[in-house]
DNA sequence: GATGCCGGGGT
DNA sequence: ACCCCGGCATC
């Protein structure tokens, strides 16, 4: 999409006012070359390199800005989830949850206690309110994904110079991989883009607000809710504990909402029930809370309605992902065709969409199959096992609707061994057999 | 062990 | 699409 966008060359002013990130002299310099720019073809090839390397790693979800320690480590561990996730679909983001952990609990238990809880619970009070209450205008004020993603690139060339720039720290294989990519204009299918984005919200009681940078956040809190007017240099740390960090992933809260929206609250309803209204752990090592202690709920319950559900369903979908792509395959055919199953029967009351399905499935079919996987077993397919779990229920229907073998005699037994030319293709080819069906 | 056939790889 | 084969389930 933006990529388009970009790549048709809007007038650069556009993209600086995308971008609002930190080096605002630069911006403001390059501002300045902006007019050289537009008659010298010498930089002006570079600003179409420039432009290319925006493109490049616009496809990649790369953390933007960042200014403390504790935000650099953020950067990393979404990095890494990046990475490990990148080999399936990106929508994949799950949190950082040990495979063993999603094997032993249930889904809900994942989805509402244990390591989930820092960005699930935490977050879904409060960040689909960012757009929320007070703004004063901040530097960096909640920017759409789109402009974050987009500006990031900007600093590359303006700190780096022109040539395979010095990406960021964390992700220089993934940038470069992409740029050469796109430099040699190869059409690798790419799937879908990450776009996790890293919010801060204020845990200020009555204060919902929610900043997309640490600095911002800590900002804000130190002046509004601490009452002090001077710089970062001067504080103490406080603020870092009146705010928690969320993690959010734009695509899958884009679908969510868009392919999930009708059906979500039906599939949202199980997973929620987590009846007790977590406090945010945030990511701070002892959770230090706000010193309002009886109001600790209030900072989330502000968000807390519509919106707030479905935050989780971003995250879910996020740890299901895997799942998605194990059970779909098998879920859509069977609301189609294959109704063969005995396994089925788990689905029959939905005739909805196939994604409500195969998201609501497992946890249903799931504690009854995965013990007598007589054929899941036999699958001993390679996928981790989380994948092998879910998807064991649905296996249990291919296994099912698995050709019985043909009670009548087949090519192989009609003509023999050494009259394997006489058989059918199928049997030649080891399929099932053509000629002599059941 | 023989047989039937699915899933998947190679061309 | 054709061809082949590994491997599993069943006989």
């Amino acid at each position: 999409m933006h990529v388009n966008f970009t790549l048709n060359g809007a007038p650069e002013g556009q993209k600086m006012e995308g971008g609002c990130l930190s080096p605002e002299a630069v911006e403001e310099q390059r501002l300045a070359d902006g007019k050289r720019l537009s008659r010298d073809p010498d930089t002006r090839s570079v600003s179409l390199l420039e432009q290319k390397r925006k493109v490049v790693s616009s496809s990649i979800d790369v953390p933007h800005a960042r200014r403390s320690e504790e935000e650099v480590d953020m950067d990393k561990v979404t990095a890494a989830m990046v990475l490990t996730s990148l080999s399936t679909s990106p929508l994949v983001r799950s949190p950082p949850v040990k495979v063993s952990e999603a094997l032993s609990g249930s889904w809900k238990d994942n989805g509402s206690a244990g390591p989930f809880t820092p960005s699930s619970n935490s977050s879904s009070g409060g960040y689909w309110s960012w757009s929320a209450p007070s703004d004063q205008s901040n530097p960096s004020t909640p920017s759409p994904p789109l402009s974050a993603d987009s500006f990031k690139p900007f600093r590359v060339p303006s700190l780096g110079g022109v040539g395979p720039g010095p990406a960021g720290p964390e992700d220089p294989s993934l940038d470069e991989q992409d740029g050469s990519s796109l430099l040699f204009d190869e059409p690798i299918p790419r799937k879908r883009k990450n776009s996790m984005k890293v919010m801060f919200k204020c845990l200020w009681k009555n204060c919902g607000k929610v900043l997309s940078t640490a600095a911002g956040i800590q900002r804000h809190i130190r002046t509004i809710h601490l009452g002090r007017n001077c710089d970062s240099d001067c504080s103490d740390g406080e603020e870092d504990f009146y705010y928690t960090e969320i993690k959010l992933n734009t695509d899958s809260v884009a679908e969510g909402l868009s392919s999930l929206s009708p059906v979500s609250p039906s599939v949202l309803s199980p997973p929620p029930p987590p009846p007790s209204p977590l406090p945010p752990l945030g990511q701070l090592p002892d959770s230090h809370r706000p010193q309002q202690p009886p109001d600790t709920k209030e900072p989330h319950a502000g968000g807390t309605t519509p919106l707030s559900r479905s935050a989780p369903s971003a995250l879910y979908l996020i740890h299901t992902d895997h799942a998605y792509q194990a059970t779909a395959p098998v879920s859509i055919p069977s609301s189609g065709s294959n109704l063969a199953g005995s396994a089925c029967t788990s689905f029959t009351p939905t005739n909805s969409s196939s994604f409500s399905i195969s998201w609501q499935s497992p946890p249903v079919t799931f504690t009854g199959n995965t013990v007598s996987p007589s054929k899941s077993q036999g699958f001993g397919e390679q996928r981790s096992q989380t994948i092998a779990v879910l998807s064991s229920p649905p296996r249990a229907t291919t296994a099912l609707s698995r050709k019985v073998r043909g009670e009548g005699k087949k090519c192989r037994k009609v003509y023999g061994m050494e009259n394997r030319d006489m058989w059918c293709t199928a049997c030649r080819w080891k399929k099932a057999c053509q000629r002599f069906t059941d």
